[in-house]
Parts: C-alpha cells; structure tokens; sequence
DNA sequence: AACAAGATTAACT
DNA sequence: GTTAATCTTGTTA
C-alpha cells in the first residue's frame, strides 16, 4: 500500500464487471476497456493472472476477418454466437490456443481476442509455464503465449467469465494513460480484404504499461 | 477423399 | 528471412 500526503492511499479493489459490460454492443469499444483489466485463471489448482496490454475486437457476420464472417456458424464458431460474457477458446495453427471475450447480445457474434498481458498474480508457476525463459514483458506477449502462461486450453471453450470459476476477468479503478495505447490495424488478417485495415487492435507500449502499473501499486 | 490455409511461435539460416 | 509444428474448416473432386 502506497503512502503520500501522510495518508495512506485506497488499496486497488478488483472486481468482476457484470453482464452490463458484457453485453455492450460496441465491440470496440469493450476492446479498448479491456485494457488494464485483469485476466485470471484457475487451472492446476492455482490462480494466474496478468494485466491485459493488447486487444483486438473482431466485429459481427460483417467483419470479414472474424470466423463468423457471413453468418459462418460451425461447431467452433458456435460459442461466438452465445451472450456475451463467455470465453472463445479456439486451436489456432494446429498448435495455440487463442483465448477470446465474447461480447454483445445473443447471435451477434462479436469477439476480443486478448492478445498481450502483464504477469500478475502467479509469477513462479507462469515462469514455468514459459519455459522458464525470457524477461517477463515478452512472456505474456502474443495470443499463444497468454493461454500458455495462464495453462487455459480449448477444454476452456464457453466457460462463464461472469460466475464461472475457470477463467475470467477483474476490474478496477486503474486505466492506462490514453498516451500509452495505440491503435493500429489487426495482426495477421491480411486475408480480410479492406477488413484488414480497420483500426481494431489495441496495444498498450509494455515499458510505459509497466511503469504505470507499479506506480499504481498493481503488481 | 484430398488438400490448402489459418486471429502463431520458436528455432533455425 | 524461412520453416516446422499440427488441428479445424472450407473448397474441390
């Protein structure tokens, strides 16, 4: 707990939001709120967590880099279909499991693809499951490396992030400073056409990111 | 039935 | 810069 003026500061309080932040249906904007919340785990009988620094939202049957570009509706893409509120775990490459919040009303199928976070809670056992390597910004790094360090595979697929116990996210009254975010177009989606283009993905720069979150007292 | 491509990563040359 | 790893889905036959 940080001390100043002689008085000691709130401590940060986290907290689930509710289906009212799920059901938003503004995908984008849920991607950007996204950043500084806190993803956790319960997986192997432990807590992981990690501060969200990257998103991207993928937008409905209209967005032509989404899965569920057209209306696709396959046993995969089911899940993105659901209320907002529960996880889309999907196998990417054969190899990664990519973990995903699903947003919006019933049949709209929105997404965020949480692609970046800053260990939090369980550093010992998320340096483990990295392999022990590396510095721990470039840990949490990429799609792959999250469902890595928080052990979430696509057993994980559909779960209740709202009042489920497998996986889901905390809020509090930290943000990031807007100067820290870009906004850019999305990663690997060159296939999407003008899609491809749209200023959907939201990176925090991890230094700054960092630096806030320690003088914030998070980490 | 066969094949190509993919919301990626780590380990090469 | 290139490539292997390897599962799901859509396309073509």
């Amino acid at each position: 707990m940080e001390i100043s003026d002689g008085l000691v500061s709130d401590p940060i309080r986290w907290k689930r939001p509710g289906d009212a932040f799920y059901l938003d249906p503004d995908v984008v904007k849920t991607a950007r709120a996204l950043l500084g919340m806190k993803l956790v785990s319960f997986s192997g009988n432990v807590i992981t967590s990690g501060i969200i620094t990257e998103t991207e939202a993928y937008a409905g049957v209209s967005d032509r880099a989404s899965h569920a570009c057209g209306g696709r509706r396959t046993r995969r893409t089911e899940t993105m279909y659901r209320k907002g509120g529960v996880s889309y775990v999907y196998l990417c490459y054969g190899v990664h499991s990519l973990i995903n919040v699903v947003t919006g009303p019933p049949d709209i199928p929105h997404a965020v693809l949480i692609r970046g976070i800053i260990p939090a809670d369980g550093l010992s056992v998320m340096k483990d499951r990295s392999g022990n390597s590396g510095n721990i910004l470039s840990a949490g790094s990429g799609p792959g490396k999250v469902s890595k360090l928080l052990g979430i595979d696509c057993s994980s697929n559909g779960t209740d992030l709202v009042r489920g116990n497998l996986l889901w996210i905390e809020a509090s009254r930290f943000r990031f400073s807007d100067s820290v975010i870009s906004v850019t177009k999305r990663i690997g989606v060159d296939y999407a056409g003008e899609d491809a283009l749209l200023p959907y993905r939201f990176v925090a720069d991890l230094k700054a990111a960092q630096t806030e979150i320690e003088k914030a007292g998070i980490v």
